[in-house]
DNA sequence: ACCTGAACACCGTTCAAGT
DNA sequence: ACCTGAACACCGTTCAAGT
């Protein structure tokens, strides 16, 4: 007699790789870093905790992985548009909207440079550096830097989000009180932070991120043209 | 009758904040973020794992605490230099040094952004943004670009030499390594990446680091005279 | 061949009991 | 008042036993 479909509490499909990590996207988005456990994965999935090694090396593994599928997910979304300078600050507001909608791929990326996650970026912004006349021996350095700045912001970014959430308050309550903190300070040792916690009370964080990022092109065409 | 010191197991002095901080600070530069445990840490100050929670919040306190220590020193010891840029330069150098050597000062300060050791940082660049003539509204947009620039390499070079460890090769060997396998990822996904795989294998980090922070400094100069 | 889940070797943190 | 260290509530990972 064949066994009916759908009648069990079993899975009826074996494990797949590509079902564990979107189950794991799912719990890092719902409850942080700390709500990926292989228990609760093993639990969501209906099976045991060591099943998930035979599709997975190790949590580090996982968090790669899981970082991977939305990176992916944001460079195919971005277009290329008109100029070279242009489709790199798409492609790097894509990757902190990213960010801003999945904290924990901030902390994943900083964690993993040199694979695959990070390698995507790398390619689709050093193709337009190309594409700008930066040369050859001038390409990874200068890649190097882009990316640095991005992963750089997107791993504050994280750790704001998170510390924001452990102490259950808003995002920008949370920069509110960074930015009392900031001008309770001794203002002879810290004078220049109390005078710039206002602008930290007031910014948007998005905006900043951009001008960074057009600091850095700037500095990139005025080198080329030196 | 009056016990006589140094002649029992036990610690004669009472433990101490900055005792705690330092025993951390060796325990973490000896076995890296996971050498740092309450109960090796208690072992080495001859007391049980609870006794340390009467001087430090919680774990993340601790790191932040050996961080800023860390931070403090690089920063005291960086004298200024003759113009507002190269005192930049000398203070950015400092912490990627402080960083190579205390890799895990790398991830933590990513994971505080807005708390005291940062905010050392902060301080002292953004003193010199204002030597720069750098205006005042600008201001919090430029050291936060720098800021974010200096913690994202950071942060990639502690996950470099932590990922050295793990797998116990050596720092260079394992940029080799990921070297090797830039030049193996697929030639039509993959065109730039594999182009500039060489070169990843030639740089040097110190001097990569340097450029960067060169290209934001260009940029600010080239933003304000426009 | 693949899953199961108890067991192992750890963690950070707490707290009653001691001095 | 401060330390002590067993106990609690978790982890990631392994592996003999099952199907």
């Amino acid at each position: 007699m064949v066994k009916k479909a759908r009648n069990t509490q079993r899975r009826e499909e074996s494990l797949s790789r590509d079902q564990i990590i979107e189950t794991a996207i799912a719990l890092l988005d719902s409850g942080g870093e700390s709500g990926l456990t292989f228990r609760a994965l093993s639990e969501q999935l209906a099976t045991g905790p060591g099943a998930i090694y035979g599709h997975i090396a190790s949590k580090s593994d996982l968090l790669i992985a899981a970082s991977d599928a939305i990176v992916a997910r944001t460079m195919d979304a971005s277009v290329d548009s008109t100029t070279p300078e242009a489709t790199i600050r798409a492609v790097a507001l894509g990757m902190f909207d990213a960010i801003d909608a999945h904290p924990w791929v901030g902390s994943a990326l900083t964690r993993a440079p040199g694979k695959l996650p990070a390698v995507r970026i790398l390619e689709r912004i050093g193709q337009q550096l190309r594409a700008l006349g930066v040369p050859d021996d001038k390409q990874w350095v200068t890649v190097s830097a882009l990316l640095s700045y991005i992963l750089g912001v997107g791993g504050q970014n994280a750790a704001n989000t998170h510390l924001a959430l452990e102490q259950e308050t808003d995002r920008s309550d949370f920069l509110d009180e960074v930015a009392t903190m900031w001008s309770e300070l001794d203002p002879d040792e810290y004078p220049f932070t109390r005078s710039v916690a206002g602008q930290l009370r007031t910014h948007d964080d998005r905006v900043d991120f951009l001008v960074g990022i057009d600091l850095i092109l700037r500095g990139i065409e005025s080198a080329r043209d030196r």
